[in-house]
DNA sequence: ATAATAAAAGACCTTTTTGTCTTTTAATAG
DNA sequence: CTATTAAAAGACAAAAAGGTCTTTTATTAT
Protein backbone atom coordinates (compact mmCIF):
# COMPACT_ATOMS: atom_id res chain seq x y z
CA UNK A 1 0.00 0.00 0.00
CA UNK A 2 2.48 2.53 1.22
CA UNK A 3 6.23 2.63 0.11
CA UNK A 4 8.99 1.63 1.77
CA UNK A 5 9.94 5.66 2.70
CA UNK A 6 6.28 5.98 3.80
CA UNK A 7 7.00 2.99 5.85
CA UNK A 8 10.10 3.53 7.77
CA UNK A 9 9.04 7.46 7.90
CA UNK A 10 5.82 6.65 10.03
CA UNK A 11 7.59 3.84 12.48
CA UNK A 12 10.85 6.37 12.88
CA UNK A 13 8.29 8.97 13.76
CA UNK A 14 6.40 7.16 16.11
CA UNK A 15 9.35 5.51 17.49
CA UNK A 16 10.97 9.49 17.74
CA UNK A 17 7.58 10.35 20.11
CA UNK A 18 7.44 7.31 21.91
CA UNK A 19 10.93 7.91 23.42
CA UNK A 20 10.12 11.61 23.75
CA UNK A 21 7.30 10.70 26.56
CA UNK A 22 10.14 8.93 28.46
CA UNK A 23 12.18 12.33 27.95
CA UNK A 24 14.91 10.99 25.74
CA UNK A 25 15.77 11.94 22.26
CA UNK A 26 16.51 9.15 19.78
CA UNK A 27 19.50 9.06 17.68
CA UNK A 28 19.35 8.20 13.99
CA UNK A 29 21.59 4.57 14.90
CA UNK A 30 18.83 3.66 17.83
CA UNK A 31 16.09 4.17 15.54
CA UNK A 32 16.96 2.50 12.21
CA UNK A 33 17.76 -0.53 14.29
CA UNK A 34 14.92 -0.37 16.58
CA UNK A 35 12.22 0.15 13.83
CA UNK A 36 14.03 -2.33 11.70
CA UNK A 37 15.23 -0.35 8.55
CA UNK A 38 18.46 0.74 6.82
CA UNK A 39 20.42 2.99 8.67
CA UNK A 40 21.66 5.48 6.39
CA UNK A 41 18.24 5.54 4.29
CA UNK A 42 16.16 6.25 7.62
CA UNK A 43 18.77 9.08 8.31
CA UNK A 44 18.43 10.70 4.46
CA UNK A 45 14.19 10.05 5.28
CA UNK A 46 14.29 11.61 8.76
CA UNK A 47 16.69 14.57 7.42
CA UNK A 48 13.98 15.70 5.05
CA UNK A 49 11.51 15.44 7.47
CA UNK A 50 13.27 17.91 9.42
CA UNK A 51 13.68 20.74 6.37
CA UNK A 52 9.95 19.76 5.72
CA UNK A 53 9.23 20.83 9.74
CA UNK A 54 7.81 17.69 10.75
CA UNK A 55 10.25 16.71 13.52
CA UNK A 56 13.05 18.56 14.94
CA UNK A 57 16.83 17.43 15.47
CA UNK A 58 19.54 18.72 17.44
CA UNK A 59 23.36 17.85 16.54
CA UNK A 60 26.31 16.97 19.04
CA UNK A 61 26.51 15.40 22.25
CA UNK A 62 22.95 14.81 23.85
CA UNK A 63 21.54 15.08 20.11
CA UNK A 64 18.96 13.43 18.20
CA UNK A 65 15.33 13.89 17.28
CA UNK A 66 12.10 15.31 18.96
CA UNK A 67 8.72 16.79 18.53
CA UNK A 68 7.77 20.13 19.04
CA UNK A 69 5.63 20.24 21.54
CA UNK A 70 4.16 23.66 20.01
CA UNK A 71 3.49 22.51 17.04
CA UNK A 72 0.07 20.30 16.32
CA UNK A 73 -0.04 17.11 16.06
CA UNK A 74 0.83 15.41 12.59
CA UNK A 75 -1.48 13.67 10.82
CA UNK A 76 -0.10 10.73 9.00
CA UNK A 77 -2.04 11.98 6.18
CA UNK A 78 0.24 14.90 6.15
CA UNK A 79 3.54 12.69 6.68
CA UNK A 80 1.86 10.73 3.42
CA UNK A 81 1.54 13.40 1.20
CA UNK A 82 4.99 14.82 1.72
CA UNK A 83 7.04 11.61 1.26
CA UNK A 84 4.67 9.77 -1.94
CA UNK A 85 2.31 12.47 -2.99
CA UNK A 86 -1.89 12.36 -2.78
CA UNK A 87 -1.90 9.90 -5.56
CA UNK A 88 -3.55 7.48 -3.46
CA UNK A 89 -6.57 9.66 -1.82
CA UNK A 90 -6.88 11.09 -5.81
CA UNK A 91 -6.45 8.80 -8.02
CA UNK A 92 -8.20 6.28 -10.08
CA UNK A 93 -8.22 2.82 -9.36
CA UNK A 94 -8.50 2.21 -12.96
CA UNK A 95 -5.43 4.59 -14.00
CA UNK A 96 -7.39 7.02 -15.66
CA UNK A 97 -6.33 10.68 -15.45
CA UNK A 98 -10.15 11.95 -15.47
CA UNK A 99 -12.38 9.85 -13.47
CA UNK A 100 -14.62 11.35 -10.86
CA UNK A 101 -19.02 11.10 -10.79
CA UNK A 102 -19.53 12.42 -13.59
CA UNK A 103 -17.54 10.80 -15.26
CA UNK A 104 -16.75 7.36 -13.91
CA UNK A 105 -14.55 4.32 -14.51
CA UNK A 106 -16.42 1.11 -14.46
CA UNK A 107 -14.40 0.75 -10.68
CA UNK A 108 -15.70 4.62 -9.53
CA UNK A 109 -18.07 4.00 -6.95
CA UNK A 110 -17.23 0.89 -5.31
CA UNK A 111 -13.43 2.27 -5.02
CA UNK A 112 -14.17 5.45 -4.39
CA UNK A 113 -15.95 4.50 -1.16
CA UNK A 114 -12.32 2.76 -0.36
CA UNK A 115 -9.94 5.44 -0.96
CA UNK A 116 -12.66 7.67 1.51
CA UNK A 117 -12.04 5.21 4.17
CA UNK A 118 -8.70 5.25 3.79
CA UNK A 119 -8.59 9.11 3.82
CA UNK A 120 -10.39 9.09 6.95
CA UNK A 121 -8.09 6.73 8.86
CA UNK A 122 -4.96 8.66 7.93
CA UNK A 123 -6.82 12.10 8.60
CA UNK A 124 -7.63 10.93 12.00
CA UNK A 125 -4.50 8.98 13.10
CA UNK A 126 -1.19 11.05 13.90
CA UNK A 127 1.64 10.04 15.05
CA UNK A 128 0.88 11.06 18.53
CA UNK A 129 -1.86 8.72 18.33
CA UNK A 130 0.06 5.88 17.27
CA UNK A 131 2.77 6.33 19.85
CA UNK A 132 0.03 6.27 22.13
CA UNK A 133 -1.23 3.16 21.37
CA UNK A 134 1.97 1.32 21.13
CA UNK A 135 2.55 3.07 24.97
CA UNK A 136 -0.38 1.31 26.38
CA UNK A 137 -1.19 -1.80 24.70
CA UNK A 138 -1.29 -5.02 22.88
CA UNK A 139 0.28 -3.11 19.32
CA UNK A 140 3.92 -2.76 18.46
CA UNK A 141 6.05 -0.90 16.22
CA UNK A 142 8.39 -4.04 15.22
CA UNK A 143 8.61 -7.42 16.63
CA UNK A 144 11.66 -6.34 18.55
CA UNK A 145 9.75 -3.88 20.28
CA UNK A 146 7.36 -5.93 22.49
CA UNK B 1 -3.03 1.76 -5.48
CA UNK B 2 -2.04 -0.58 -7.96
CA UNK B 3 1.01 -0.28 -10.04
CA UNK B 4 0.92 0.44 -13.96
CA UNK B 5 1.07 -3.25 -15.35
CA UNK B 6 -2.13 -3.96 -12.94
CA UNK B 7 -3.52 -0.69 -14.40
CA UNK B 8 -2.59 -1.67 -18.16
CA UNK B 9 -3.22 -5.11 -17.68
CA UNK B 10 -7.05 -4.38 -16.01
CA UNK B 11 -8.06 -1.73 -18.42
CA UNK B 12 -6.66 -3.84 -21.83
CA UNK B 13 -8.42 -6.64 -20.68
CA UNK B 14 -11.69 -4.89 -20.03
CA UNK B 15 -11.51 -3.50 -23.51
CA UNK B 16 -10.58 -6.91 -25.09
CA UNK B 17 -13.87 -8.36 -23.29
CA UNK B 18 -15.94 -4.87 -24.43
CA UNK B 19 -14.52 -5.95 -28.02
CA UNK B 20 -15.43 -9.81 -27.73
CA UNK B 21 -19.13 -8.78 -26.89
CA UNK B 22 -19.26 -7.42 -29.92
CA UNK B 23 -17.77 -10.51 -31.52
CA UNK B 24 -14.46 -9.06 -32.59
CA UNK B 25 -10.63 -9.65 -31.49
CA UNK B 26 -8.51 -6.70 -31.11
CA UNK B 27 -5.06 -6.48 -31.58
CA UNK B 28 -2.09 -4.76 -29.65
CA UNK B 29 -1.99 -1.81 -31.26
CA UNK B 30 -5.87 -1.02 -31.18
CA UNK B 31 -6.14 -2.03 -27.80
CA UNK B 32 -2.72 0.42 -26.65
CA UNK B 33 -4.22 3.36 -28.29
CA UNK B 34 -7.95 2.57 -26.99
CA UNK B 35 -6.86 2.47 -23.80
CA UNK B 36 -3.92 5.23 -23.78
CA UNK B 37 -1.27 2.50 -22.77
CA UNK B 38 2.39 2.23 -24.16
CA UNK B 39 1.96 -0.31 -27.14
CA UNK B 40 4.99 -2.13 -26.78
CA UNK B 41 4.67 -2.69 -23.29
CA UNK B 42 1.06 -3.43 -23.37
CA UNK B 43 2.03 -5.63 -25.80
CA UNK B 44 4.54 -7.18 -23.15
CA UNK B 45 1.83 -7.18 -20.46
CA UNK B 46 -0.73 -9.01 -22.51
CA UNK B 47 1.86 -11.68 -23.19
CA UNK B 48 2.22 -13.13 -19.84
CA UNK B 49 -1.45 -13.05 -19.59
CA UNK B 50 -2.18 -15.22 -22.12
CA UNK B 51 1.32 -17.41 -20.97
CA UNK B 52 -1.12 -16.97 -17.11
CA UNK B 53 -4.08 -18.61 -19.15
CA UNK B 54 -5.61 -15.58 -18.40
CA UNK B 55 -6.90 -14.39 -22.40
CA UNK B 56 -6.24 -16.22 -25.02
CA UNK B 57 -4.53 -14.84 -28.56
CA UNK B 58 -4.25 -15.91 -32.09
CA UNK B 59 -1.81 -14.92 -34.30
CA UNK B 60 -1.47 -14.42 -37.81
CA UNK B 61 -4.43 -12.46 -40.44
CA UNK B 62 -7.85 -11.39 -38.34
CA UNK B 63 -5.94 -12.30 -35.11
CA UNK B 64 -5.94 -10.53 -31.97
CA UNK B 65 -6.76 -11.30 -28.20
CA UNK B 66 -9.77 -12.86 -26.98
CA UNK B 67 -11.43 -14.64 -24.11
CA UNK B 68 -12.17 -18.49 -23.57
CA UNK B 69 -15.96 -18.26 -23.12
CA UNK B 70 -15.26 -21.81 -21.39
CA UNK B 71 -12.98 -20.52 -18.46
CA UNK B 72 -14.19 -18.79 -15.14
CA UNK B 73 -14.49 -15.05 -15.11
CA UNK B 74 -11.50 -13.57 -14.29
CA UNK B 75 -11.51 -11.57 -11.06
CA UNK B 76 -10.00 -8.39 -10.81
CA UNK B 77 -7.90 -10.23 -7.26
CA UNK B 78 -6.51 -12.74 -9.39
CA UNK B 79 -5.49 -10.64 -11.82
CA UNK B 80 -3.61 -8.33 -9.30
CA UNK B 81 -2.10 -11.16 -7.84
CA UNK B 82 -0.49 -12.36 -11.08
CA UNK B 83 0.68 -8.74 -11.89
CA UNK B 84 1.99 -7.21 -8.47
CA UNK B 85 1.56 -9.98 -5.54
CA UNK B 86 -0.82 -10.26 -2.54
CA UNK B 87 0.66 -7.61 -0.67
CA UNK B 88 -2.10 -5.43 -0.85
CA UNK B 89 -4.33 -8.15 0.77
CA UNK B 90 -2.21 -9.30 3.30
CA UNK B 91 0.55 -6.57 4.22
CA UNK B 92 0.62 -4.63 7.45
CA UNK B 93 0.09 -0.59 6.73
CA UNK B 94 2.90 -0.15 8.71
CA UNK B 95 5.04 -2.38 7.03
CA UNK B 96 6.13 -5.26 9.51
CA UNK B 97 6.66 -8.44 8.97
CA UNK B 98 4.57 -10.00 11.18
CA UNK B 99 1.37 -8.13 12.16
CA UNK B 100 -1.71 -9.53 12.88
CA UNK B 101 -4.73 -9.30 15.62
CA UNK B 102 -2.61 -11.17 18.16
CA UNK B 103 0.30 -8.92 17.34
CA UNK B 104 -1.18 -5.30 16.04
CA UNK B 105 0.68 -2.91 14.75
CA UNK B 106 -0.65 0.90 15.95
CA UNK B 107 -2.45 0.33 12.64
CA UNK B 108 -4.02 -2.89 12.27
CA UNK B 109 -7.20 -2.52 13.64
CA UNK B 110 -8.83 0.03 11.68
CA UNK B 111 -6.39 -0.89 8.40
CA UNK B 112 -7.54 -4.19 8.41
CA UNK B 113 -11.10 -3.16 7.94
CA UNK B 114 -10.03 -1.20 4.68
CA UNK B 115 -7.93 -3.73 3.72
CA UNK B 116 -10.83 -5.89 3.77
CA UNK B 117 -13.15 -3.71 1.92
CA UNK B 118 -10.49 -3.92 -0.98
CA UNK B 119 -10.35 -7.38 -0.65
CA UNK B 120 -14.08 -7.73 -1.76
CA UNK B 121 -14.21 -5.20 -4.10
CA UNK B 122 -11.11 -7.12 -6.05
CA UNK B 123 -13.15 -10.62 -5.28
CA UNK B 124 -16.44 -9.76 -6.36
CA UNK B 125 -16.00 -7.54 -9.73
CA UNK B 126 -14.39 -9.24 -12.63
CA UNK B 127 -12.90 -8.21 -16.24
CA UNK B 128 -17.06 -9.50 -17.72
CA UNK B 129 -18.22 -7.33 -15.28
CA UNK B 130 -16.63 -3.88 -15.64
CA UNK B 131 -16.99 -4.47 -19.09
CA UNK B 132 -20.68 -5.05 -18.77
CA UNK B 133 -21.04 -1.85 -16.65
CA UNK B 134 -18.69 0.20 -19.44
CA UNK B 135 -21.37 -1.14 -22.27
CA UNK B 136 -24.38 -0.03 -20.74
CA UNK B 137 -24.05 3.37 -18.86
CA UNK B 138 -22.20 5.96 -17.78
CA UNK B 139 -19.03 4.22 -17.06
CA UNK B 140 -15.99 4.75 -19.62
CA UNK B 141 -12.51 2.91 -20.19
CA UNK B 142 -10.69 6.03 -21.04
CA UNK B 143 -12.13 9.66 -21.69
CA UNK B 144 -11.34 8.75 -25.66
CA UNK B 145 -13.66 5.74 -24.95
CA UNK B 146 -16.84 7.67 -24.17
C1' DA C 1 40.12 25.79 22.81
C1' DT C 2 39.56 21.06 21.75
C1' DA C 3 37.96 16.44 21.37
C1' DA C 4 34.05 13.81 20.91
C1' DT C 5 29.55 13.33 19.28
C1' DA C 6 25.75 13.35 16.18
C1' DA C 7 23.09 15.23 12.41
C1' DA C 8 23.39 17.35 7.43
C1' DA C 9 24.74 17.04 2.91
C1' DG C 10 25.54 14.90 -1.01
C1' DA C 11 27.89 11.50 -4.04
C1' DC C 12 27.25 7.09 -5.52
C1' DC C 13 25.26 2.53 -6.27
C1' DT C 14 21.61 -1.37 -6.88
C1' DT C 15 17.20 -3.02 -7.87
C1' DT C 16 12.70 -2.62 -9.61
C1' DT C 17 9.50 -0.58 -12.55
C1' DT C 18 8.34 1.19 -16.74
C1' DG C 19 9.00 1.53 -21.46
C1' DT C 20 11.08 0.73 -26.40
C1' DC C 21 12.45 -1.76 -30.26
C1' DT C 22 13.97 -5.61 -33.30
C1' DT C 23 13.76 -10.26 -34.59
C1' DT C 24 11.30 -14.60 -34.68
C1' DT C 25 7.35 -17.56 -35.01
C1' DA C 26 2.77 -18.83 -36.24
C1' DA C 27 -1.47 -18.37 -38.81
C1' DT C 28 -4.12 -17.42 -42.77
C1' DA C 29 -5.71 -15.52 -47.16
C1' DG C 30 -4.91 -15.75 -51.89
C1' DC D 1 3.41 -22.28 -51.76
C1' DT D 2 3.97 -17.55 -50.78
C1' DA D 3 3.06 -13.08 -49.04
C1' DT D 4 1.01 -10.85 -45.44
C1' DT D 5 -0.43 -10.26 -40.99
C1' DA D 6 -0.11 -10.30 -36.10
C1' DA D 7 1.51 -12.14 -31.79
C1' DA D 8 5.84 -14.04 -29.15
C1' DA D 9 10.27 -13.48 -27.56
C1' DG D 10 13.79 -11.20 -25.87
C1' DA D 11 17.40 -7.57 -25.85
C1' DC D 12 17.95 -3.04 -24.39
C1' DA D 13 17.30 1.39 -21.94
C1' DA D 14 15.36 5.16 -19.10
C1' DA D 15 13.39 6.44 -14.79
C1' DA D 16 12.15 5.78 -10.14
C1' DA D 17 12.70 3.62 -5.77
C1' DG D 18 15.55 1.91 -2.45
C1' DG D 19 19.91 1.82 -0.20
C1' DT D 20 25.07 2.84 1.12
C1' DC D 21 28.87 5.53 2.36
C1' DT D 22 32.00 9.52 3.05
C1' DT D 23 32.68 14.20 4.13
C1' DT D 24 31.06 18.38 6.32
C1' DT D 25 28.88 21.09 9.86
C1' DA D 26 27.11 22.03 14.32
C1' DT D 27 26.90 21.14 19.31
C1' DT D 28 28.50 20.21 23.76
C1' DA D 29 31.24 18.33 27.53
C1' DT D 30 35.73 18.65 29.28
Amino acid sequence: MFNKETEYAIRGLVYIQLQNFEGKRPGIAEIAKQIDAPHFYTAKILQRLVRQGFVESLKGKGGGFYFDTKKPQLSLKQLIIATEGDSLFCGCGFGLKQCDENNPCPLHDKYAEIRNALNKLVSEENVQSLAQKTQRGEEMLSPRLR
